[in-house]
DNA sequence: ACTTATTTTTAGGTTCATCTAAAAATTTAT
DNA sequence: ATAAATTTTTAGATGAACCTAAAAATAAGT
């Protein structure tokens, strides 16, 4: 009910980040990096965000999300997600450009706004990047996605987000004719550096490097 | 060159807005009012702006803002009236629902997302209130539009606009069915309250008090 | 286990944007 | 023109979000 500013709305987004691709608590240490402020800039924002029941938080002992900071994390992410997709779908912002300007425009508040964005999108289920978007409520959807360099020859996919979201990534994608939901097929995979020889269907032939392949997901 | 913050913005905005409805300096007393803060505050970043070179100020003397100031305020109203016709136009809010939201939006940094914006919208020349919107080089097209109150019968007109803002006004405006863009005609004018009877072309007879007429602007 | 290294927290300071209370300048009124 | 009223500025504080440097807790290495 108490307002969250626009820095503890980060810090929530970042706690929820990195807790996602780990498991147990998030330390202080990771969130300094993430954020790019000093060790004990997070702490005392630890203890603001714990005062306001956003999260759980003991002395040395890293920090997890309450569920009210959860969900209110996943009304963050998912209006970063909603006006990516504008910026992409309706201003034609290319995939690697709009990920600053979404930093901004998911402060906005309005709930209302975000409603009414969505509908205008029509209510869509992935950003630009491939990535969920949570739903209303603040529940985020799970996908469950191969990398790309776990396939084996002869098997098929869909081309369906990426995990690495640097702008060098994704222009590097654009540059290899590399789109969200192209199929790709893999022919064959080298066994001295990991690269695949991969066909985007129906007869686009190209080399993709382990770097890359690892973050691409696929699904099926 | 300096970066502006969120309040700073503000600040040259309500200069801005203060200054071209009257001559002269502005008072630190009427930013006060209008920030909703108290005088020694404004006096405080009234020094920050003059430092930054936005603004003329001589203490006990009012402050005027420099040509860099006044191009910055009108760079941050044209962001407000372009993102107040995208909420209208496209996400269909109502004219009397979008300030709050352009209030935040506008403060977006990203040249590229107006311009972008801009195009998306085709070029608007005015915000759903009939205020004009400033050109990318920040400057502030001039219109001249008369009041409804001070035209005489039988004259014929076309609603431009509005002098207030507020939401009551234009639910008002709603509810006598005054839309920008009618052609109104006065038939009668009430020597006892000034009231005016006007017809909003070609038959919807209505009556508009002294205080309606004189807040609401017509072209011609 | 105990020393060393790492992580995290405390302590004390800075800047931005605000505040209150009091002093100074300007304006108004008699 | 001088006193009274108003406006504006200074002085000193506060809270949010950051910082550095030093202390404390935890984890790692031999």
């Amino acid at each position: 009910m108490a307002t969250t500013s626009f820095t503890e709305e980060n810090y929530l987004k970042t706690i929820y980040a990195i807790a996602s691709r780990q498991q147990g608590e998030v330390s202080t240490n990771a969130l300094a990096e993430m954020t790019a402020t000093r060790a004990a800039s997070v702490t005392d924002m630890l203890k603001r965000l714990a005062d306001k029941g956003l999260i759980h938080y003991k002395r040395y002992q890293g920090v997890r999300l309450t569920d009210e900071g959860e969900r209110l994390a996943l009304t963050i992410i998912r209006r970063h997600r909603l006006w990516e997709v504008f910026l992409v779908d309706k201003l034609g912002f290319g995939w690697d450009q709009v990920h600053e300007m979404a930093e901004e425009l998911e402060h906005v508040r309005s709930d209302e706004l975000v409603t009414r964005l969505d509908a205008f999108l029509n209510h869509p289920q992935f950003d630009p990047h491939g990535d969920p978007i949570p739903t209303p409520a603040g529940l985020m959807p799970d996908v469950t996605y191969r990398k790309l360099a776990d396939l084996v020859p002869t098997e098929e996919a869909c081309l369906m987000g990426v995990l690495d979201h640097s702008a060098s990534f994704l222009q590097h994608l654009d540059a290899c004719g590399l789109t969200l939901g192209s199929v790709v097929k893999v022919s064959e995979i080298s066994s001295f550096d990991r690269s695949m020889q991969v066909t985007i269907v129906p007869d686009q032939a190209l080399f993709v490097s382990h770097d890359v392949a690892k973050n691409l997901l696929v699904s099926e």
